[in-house]
Order: C-alpha cells, then structure tokens, then sequence
DNA sequence: GCCAACGTTGGC
DNA sequence: GCCAACGTTGGC
C-alpha cells in the first residue's frame, strides 16, 4: 500500500520538536491522544514508513515546524494503562486497549515554521483539515498534493 | 485569559 | 436516542 501522510499536533509546552530531536534515538512513542477520530487514523491509517508534519499547538506561532516517520506500527497506548498517566484511562484495559500510538522517528526540521497563518493564505491548501473552521483533530491525513504544497513553502525565498 | 467550537457524559 | 451541561481544544 501506498505510503500515507499526516499531520500530528503537539503543544511544543508539552512535547515539542527539540524534545524529539533530544530524545534517545530521535524516536518517542506519540501517546496520549484521547479523541476517537484520531484513535482511528491512528488504529487503522498509520503503516511503519508513513510521513508526518510535526505540528506545534496552543502557543505564539502556530505551524508546522517538520516532518517525521512512522517506524512502528499502531499499538495500544500504555499511558491508557498507567494510573499515575495523565492519560490514564480507567476504561482501556490489557484485553480491550482502547487507545492507539505510533512511535515517530525525526526527519527533519524547517529552518522556519510553517506558520498556520500563510497556511491559510496558500489558494492551494483550500479544504485542507486543519483549516477547517472548528478544527480540533490532533491527528489529520493530509493527501500527497497538499503535502508536496506545504514542503514547496518551506523552500520558497518569498515565504521567508 | 477569552471564548467559539466541538466532543463527551449522563439523566431521562 | 435525545440533548443539556460540562470539559477541552486551540487560535487569538
């Protein structure tokens, strides 16, 4: 099957690109997503290989800051597991995981930020999920095209 | 910090 | 199964 692409969304507060990029191997499972349509993209969507837009959240500048890959295959999410998890969820159990992961490797990072706001302003990128009014999605397929526009705007000279 | 928009919960 | 109340997300 064809290679697949996404959007992932992280409060850099939380976990940001340099923590990934500091992390040992530059990998880190991506737990705690606790939404049913992202569950889903991850569950039943994500294939070891895939590529991600790292997504900062929820701080100055919203944007994209780069990209990772996928290098397991969707699992049950231990945070679910773990009492003392921020993330723990009571209803996840061993035998019934509610709750998927993936773990990411970093690919790289743009010199600067894709910023949501010249997303919006790309004609191109009309429809595209994350700028859907009333977005919250953390986890969001993103097609080749609008994949190939937004990596387009990263080496552009007039988007610096 | 505000608040619009959305998702989830739980009573009925 | 409806829907009001509540909690969360995330841009601004």
């Amino acid at each position: 099957m064809a290679k697949q692409y996404w959007l992932m969304k992280s409060e850099p507060d939380a976990f940001s690109i340099d923590d990934l990029i500091k992390a040992k191997g530059q990998t880190s499972h991506w737990d705690g997503v606790r939404n049913y349509q992202a569950r889903n993209f991850i569950k039943n969507g994500m294939k070891v290989g895939d590529l991600a837009f790292f997504y900062h959240s929820s701080c100055k500048v919203p944007g994209i800051v780069g990209t990772v890959e996928i290098i397991t295959p969707p699992q049950p999410d231990p945070s679910a597991f773990d009492p003392k998890s921020p993330y723990f969820d009571a209803k996840s159990t061993q035998t019934h995981p509610r709750w998927y992961m993936v773990d990411v490797k970093f690919k790289q990072k743009f010199n600067d930020p894709i910023t949501l706001e010249s997303l919006r302003m790309n004609p191109l990128l009309k429809g595209f999920t994350l700028l859907n009014k009333g977005n919250r999605l953390s986890v969001m397929p993103v097609s080749f095209a609008q994949w190939q526009t937004i990596l387009k705007m990263m080496s552009s000279p007039k988007d610096k």
